[in-house]
DNA sequence: ATTGACCCGTTGCTACAAGCAACGCAGATT
DNA sequence: AATCTGCGTTGCTTGTAGCAACGGGTCAAT
C-alpha cells in the first residue's frame, strides 16, 4: 500500500526516482527499495516525502480520511448547477410561448383580413326588416369597422413581437 | 513532536503505558522510548498506533492540514444566497403588479357601472333615422347588455384576486 | 547495426536504532 | 514498614534501512 502510494504520487508529480532522490538526499535505489516495498522510510522522512510529494502523510499509508467537506461541497454544486439549469429553462419556455402567440395572432388577423375581402360585406345586401337579421348585420358592420382600424396596430405589433422572442444562438 | 503528542493522546484516552503496550503486542518499555523520543514507531507501528489512538498519524506527526474547501464551500454558500435573494424579489414584483391589475379592475368596472347608471340608457330616445345614430345606438346598447352580465364576475375576481395578492407580514 | 541517455529493479553489505529484558525511582495506599 | 502503580533509563541483540554495485529495458540519434 505505502510503496504503491509512493510510486504513483512520484509519477503523478512528474518526477523520476533520480529527482525525488536528490530532494530527500537518499541514493535512487533506495525510493526504488520503498517503491518496491523492500525497505520502509523511517518517520522523519515520510513527513519529508510527504511536503516534496505535497501530499498528507495519511494518503501516503493509504489510511482513510473521509472529507464530509468535499461531500458538502459537491452536493452544493450540483445544487447550484441545478437551479441555473431550472431557471434559464423557464426562460427559454416564456419566450418560446410568447413567440408562438405573436405568430398565432399574425395569421389570425391576416386571416380574417383574407376572408373579410373574400366575403367584401355581405351585409348591405341583406334584408333589414328581419329583426335578427338587423342585428347580426350591424354587429358585422361594427366588427368589420373595428377590425380594419385595428388590423395596422395588430399586424405590426406581432412582427416586433416575433422579433424581439425569436430564438437567439 | 511525535514523542509529545503520543504521550498527551495517550493520556487524554486514559490509557497507562501498559495497557498501550498490551494493544500493541510490544513491551511497555518501548512506549515509554517512544514518548521520551529515544526512538520512533515504524511505518506499520504509526498506521496501528492511530487506529489504538483514534487519531489521524497526520495528527500524531504533527502536520498541519490545509483546508482550503472551506473557502470554497463559503464562495457557493454565498452564491445560493444571492440567487435566492433575486427569487424572492421577482417573485414580490410580480405579485405587486396583479395587485395592482385587480384593483384597477374593480375600480373601472364600478366607474363604468356608476357611469351607466347615471346615463340612464340614453340610446332609447334617439332618433334611428339617422345611419351613425343607428350604429352608435345599437353597439351602445350591446355594450350595455354585455356589462350588466360580465360585471358581476369581473367584480368577483378582481376582489379574490386583491385578497390572494396581498402582502403577507 | 551501435551508442548514449534515461529509468528502474535486484543483490550484497554495513551501520544503526527499534524493541526486549533488567534495573531503579517516585508517589499513593494499606 | 511493605505493596502496588506508573514511568524513566540502560545494556544488549537483532532486523532492516540505506548505500554502492550490478544489470536490464526502452527510446532516439548516428
Amino acid at each position: 500500500m505505502l510503496n504503491e502510494n509512493i510510486k504513483a504520487i512520484r509519477k503523478a508529480k512528474g518526477l523520476s526516482q533520480a529527482e525525488l532522490a536528490s530532494k530527500l538526499n537518499v541514493v535512487r535505489q533506495t525510493i526504488s527499495k520503498w517503491e518496491q516495498g523492500l525497505s520502509v522510510p523511517d518517520a522523519d522522512m515520510l513527513i519529508t516525502l510527504s511536503e516534496i510529494l505535497e501530499t498528507p502523510v495519511s494518503t501516503l499509508l493509504g489510511e482513510t480520511v473521509t472529507e464530509p467537506k468535499t461531500a458538502d461541497l459537491k452536493v452544493l454544486s450540483e445544487k447550484l448547477e441545478i437551479i441555473n439549469l431550472q431557471l434559464a429553462q423557464k426562460k427559454a419556455t416564456r419566450r418560446k410561448i410568447f413567440h408562438g402567440l405573436f405568430i398565432l395572432l399574425l395569421l389570425v388577423t391576416v386571416a380574417i383580413f383574407v376572408i373579410l375581402i373574400l366575403l367584401n360585406s355581405p351585409y348591405l345586401n341583406w334584408n333589414y326588416r328581419d329583426p335578427e337579421t338587423s342585428v347580426i348585420g350591424v354587429a358585422f358592420h361594427a366588427f368589420e369597422w373595428l377590425f380594419v382600424r385595428l388590423m395596422p396596430f395588430a399586424v405590426l405589433g406581432a412582427i416586433i413581437g416575433i422579433f424581439l422572442t425569436r430564438k437567439r444562438g
